[in-house]
DNA sequence: CCGCGTTGTTAACCTATGGAAATGCCGGAA
DNA sequence: TTCCGGCATTTCCATAGGTTAACAACGCGG
């Protein structure tokens, strides 16, 4: 994989990730930085990139910092659907339809690549395995909502923050972003609450019941799963939805 | 609209749901048609089309009949994470993954179209709006995604229900299965459960407190909508996300 | 005709989770 | 240094929804 100095380090977790998903040629992996390089952007945390409602005419890729997806009910309830991580990327394909669903707003300082829909279409008709790697981030995507699904509706609450540990640990190893047993995890209990569809109260005591088990450590941003194997029992979690693991 | 008596009939559905979807040109829809008339299968209801694991090569359109996407837990919990309705496409793309995360199953009889993977790709690469159609299918899957898990995650019982029963009514709309206000709705109530994550004891509760409510009526797998104004507003439904009308 | 399995309904009881509010902690602005 | 706002934590109480169990209605096979 060759580098471009701080900038080929910008694209890393993105070719990385791909090479997972549905490994690229040395041109389309080219390609592919080569269009990322060209359309950076930065946003501090707090910032709505997309509101619900918008139409959306290009296609973005993190390359750096959280964000999450969200929808608000009229009353204010708030449910976060999905966070989107380094490497993933946010509408591929969204342009198609007249307007988005749900909001997309940064957690952390971010960094991006936003391609607009003319570049991104010309892009993947030049190469084939980049248009699949696109299709594979999308279907993949439905499968983590679904999961998410099951999450939401029929897990019970150490169940469910056990399994949002799991899948977020679970996604960020393949983009190198795990650290021993440790990763980042820079959202408040609020987001993790409406993450997991519980009161922020709740969500406390989960917590510390995690933490009473030993099986995590969570402070100053910062994740530690203690026993890996113990939170994936205690979550119910099997990684299959994440089709980490190449095909053959 | 051409039709062919009652094979065109079968296609029927998915052409028209197409049109709202993404207007088709005279030849893709022909082509479509064409297609879908050479790889007709019947299933009768209870069976599994494709089961959590398997990998997948085809790509499958129901023309008739309801199914629903379910995941279940080691311990026996079951989430129906979405329903297929006539004209709805299981899996386009789907085959890019090297396995489905997700069990299929019919809920009645259902006619469908089973279209191999080498076919389908030979279908969208000579009908470019096809490709866009399933491309739109797809993104609008993810979007009613995650309309559920808002409404598994903060949506209270009688919310969920009736949000589930706006959400089913819209989808049946365009396709022309809603007859004045009332509509085929052949799911038990331990499905309904399952899909709202409510115990069946509690559906049941909620759904005697919508009738009561003079909301509406359920039997005979017939669900009548008395109020559909009402019926939303104690959803807090708003469709957008269903993206039925078409932009401009 | 009977018996059985599936589905819907109701009741009684119980617990997981929600809601409101107070407290503490910490870091940043002035 | 002090004040303030965001976040985490805890306590106390309320309740929506789960669990178990029993029963009725219905369809179906024998």
């Amino acid at each position: 994989m060759r580098s471009h100095g701080n900038e080929g380090g910008l694209a890393h977790a993105v070719i990385r990730r791909f090479n997972v998903l549905r490994p690229l040629s040395e041109d389309a992996a080219a390609a592919l930085e080569q269009t990322i390089l060209e359309a950076l952007f930065r946003a501090g945390p707090g910032e709505d990139l997309t509101v619900e409602g918008d139409p959306i005419d290009s296609v973005r890729i993190v390359l750096s910092g959280w964000l999450f997806r969200h929808k608000t009910l009229e009353d204010g309830r708030r449910q976060i659907v999905n966070f989107i991580l380094p490497g993933e990327t946010c509408d591929a394909y969204a342009y198609l339809l007249p307007a988005i669903d749900h909001s997309i707003t940064t957690a952390t300082p971010v960094a991006y690549a936003e391609i607009k829909r003319p570049r991104f279409e010309k892009l993947i008709e030049s190469e084939r395995t980049l248009a699949e790697a696109f299709l594979c981030e999308t279907a993949l995507n439905n499968a983590i909502q679904r999961e998410w699904a099951i999450n939401l509706g029929r897990r019970a609450a150490l169940e469910k923050v056990a399994h949002l540990f799991c899948e977020i640990y679970e996604r960020l190893r393949p983009v190198g972003l795990v650290d021993g047993n440790s990763c980042n995890f820079p959202v408040t209990q609020m987001d993790l609450a409406d993450a997991t569809g519980l009161s922020v109260v709740h969500l406390n005591r989960t917590i510390q019941e995690l933490r009473a088990a030993g099986l995590i450590t969570l402070r100053e941003r910062m994740l530690t799963i203690l026993d890996l194997d113990a939170l994936k029992s205690a979550a119910l979690f099997s990684p299959g939805y994440l089709q980490l693991y190449r095909r053959g």
